[in-house]
DNA sequence: AAACCCGTCAACCGCCAGAGG
DNA sequence: GCCTCTGGCGGTTGACGGGTT
């Protein structure tokens, strides 16, 4: 069995946080830092674990929290992300300032699941775990890099004649928004570029690379089914071999379901033709490009 | 008005990974 | 290499409030 928990001391507090509990937290860490979580209770005169305090601290005292309703952008991150990487909560928080994992992932739970049932579609395959990376979406996604990658550059040369300067971080690190200017960080093309160069990118990048890499031209293509089957369970055995793969091709129909969903029901995905496209249409960009320049 | 149901979300629990000894 | 400690993560719980019967 695991450790006992932390909290099991005697006389420890648990339960909701009072107001003057808050005021102590906020005072000692704006004060000293948090510095170790175990020693902050005693130092800071709580009755509390370190670990609620963390929690308490990360989950709803910290200034930068963005409380309120999450806007459709937000949402629709969240599922765009939550189809990439399933329940990692902390990476999809990580691309959502001002977001908690733990807020992000009540949200999901109770709104998004639920959104997403009710139109039919069952919760997609979460993430890696399930193989799903079709080969199509490696496509899309480096199609939608290759087209943020050119609306920077044009966004670039446009923002020139402005006092405002697009840096050549928002290309190369996913921890850069406060780096680039505010034209670049307000631009569709910077939040996938940041997206694409962080953790999240990485992460789908090896997943789906391992499935181009088997060959995999369309959802429900054995060799595709195969290559999900060998991500989902690289030492599997023969025996459930036929019973994985039906799960697999089924596995990659939902999902392509789902994207399909994504692009049309919540506008996820602008496509065209057989292409694809995260952004808005061209004049929809160029109109909020007009306002971002003013 | 009371009882019940249901949705939301803050908080807790258990596990894991990394660092340090 | 092993053990312990700590921070962090994801899943789950339970209190609470609003809506319905």
């Amino acid at each position: 069995m695991g450790r006992a928990p932390c909290c099991d001391k005697k006389g420890l507090k648990k339960g909701p946080w009072t107001p003057e509990e808050d005021k102590l937290l906020v005072d000692y860490i704006q004060a000293n830092g948090h510095g170790s979580w175990r020693l902050l209770p005693k130092l800071a005169g709580l009755n509390r674990c370190g670990k609620s305090c963390r929690l308490r601290w990360t989950n709803y005292l910290r200034p930068d929290i963005k409380r309120g309703p999450f806007t459709s952008e937000e949402q629709k991150s969240i599922v765009q992300l939550h189809g990439i990487v399933g329940n990692k909560w902390s990476m999809i928080a990580a691309q959502l300032p001002g977001r908690t994992d733990n807020e992000i992932k009540n949200y999901w739970n109770t709104h998004l699941k639920k959104q997403l049932r009710r139109m039919g579609l069952d919760e997609p395959p979460p993430g890696p775990a399930a193989g799903c990376p079709a080969a199509r979406h490696m496509a899309q996604w480096e199609t939608a890099r290759l087209e943020a990658e050119a609306r920077l550059s044009l966004l670039s040369s446009g923002a020139a004649a402005s006092t405002t300067t697009i840096t050549a971080t928002t290309t190369t690190s996913a921890s850069s928004s406060s780096t680039a200017g505010p034209v670049a960080a307000a631009t569709p093309a910077d939040v996938f570029l940041r997206l694409w160069n962080s953790d999240i990118g990485d992460s789908f990048r090896k997943l789906a690379a391992a499935v181009v890499a088997a060959g995999s031209p369309s959802p429900g293509d054995a060799t595709k089914k195969d290559a999900v089957k060998q991500e989902a369970a690289p030492a599997g055995d023969d025996s459930s071999a036929a019973s994985n793969e039906v799960e697999a091709a089924e596995a990659v129909d939902e999902y392509q379901m789902f994207l399909d969903f994504a692009g049309e029901e919540l506008g996820l995905f602008h496509g065209r033709h057989g292409g694809f496209s995260l952004f808005p249409p061209v004049d929809l960009l160029e109109a909020s490009l007009e306002t971002a320049f003013k």
